[in-house]
DNA sequence: TTGCGTGCAAAGGTTTTGCATGGCA
DNA sequence: TGCCATGCAAAACCTTTGCACGCAA
């Protein structure tokens, strides 16, 4: 699966201690510059292309950005079992761990003849926090 | 709301015509000129945010492809109780007709504090088709 | 030593912007 | 007539590729 060097270790060690966001191939170039680890832009997208093809990352392409961003694909082991709620207000993915989600995939199976991707699939919403401030917006 | 043009109409019909399929702008683009009816790049993306900011269309952002994808919001009336479902396959785009969402997005609101956007969600998998064929790539 | 990893520069692809012109209301 | 829409060209982004060099195993 290839070397091990000061960039890869670095890249992984710069998603794992942003578990929870979501984080875009140029705010890694970017985390790592400003930390004094010199890492060329290029090394960053062909490692994430590499940990991606290993599912070892999620890749998520959102709307209103035009660039991809990855996340460790297991922060917590039990992926399977989650859901992945994306708040569109405020960015924040949230990592519901829940049963409901295996009722929904066999509800989905049974009735629609189609199997869920808990792993790619985000459900889209406003998160607790935002729903207060929601029309702060336009 | 702006003016009414010869290209705006033209838009909408396409998309109107492919509301079971996702378009991006330059397959939009060609899909007119295609048809004798010349039109510019500019215009279709600039037609197509107007069409986003008045939730006339959704766009998507697929893993694995760049460009961003639309689709007329609501071609059949009642999306609020669908389910978009998409097969990573293939790429067909299933709207899945159940009540399940409603109890889907109550739990989630009841133990996550967190209101779903059907409209804006996108559950991937696999369809029906595409099982039995699955491993063919790679 | 071998061959993968790195990073610069450049290319490729998508989307946006500036500006003069054209067309709707 | 006034103002928005159009479309060309160019710029702005994001991502990938070519190539020479460096470093892990």
């Amino acid at each position: 699966m290839g070397y091990t060097t000061k960039q890869s270790r670095e890249i992984l060690n710069c998603l794992e201690k942003n578990k929870n966001r979501h984080l875009t191939a140029d705010e890694i170039y970017n985390i790592l510059n400003s930390e004094g680890i010199s890492i060329g832009r290029t090394t960053v997208y062909r490692q994430l292309e590499k940990l991606y093809d290993n599912t070892v990352v999620r890749r998520f392409k959102l709307d209103g950005n035009t660039s991809a961003c990855y996340q460790l694909a297991q922060p917590c082991g039990e992926c399977h079992s989650h859901y992945h709620l994306k708040c569109t207000v405020c960015g924040k993915l949230v990592h519901a761990q829940c049963d409901f989600l295996n009722e929904l995939s066999q509800h989905i199976f049974k009735d629609h003849n189609f199997i869920v991707d808990g792993e790619k699939t985000v459900l889209y919403g406003i998160c607790e926090n935002c729903l207060g401030k929601e029309r702060h917006d336009d």
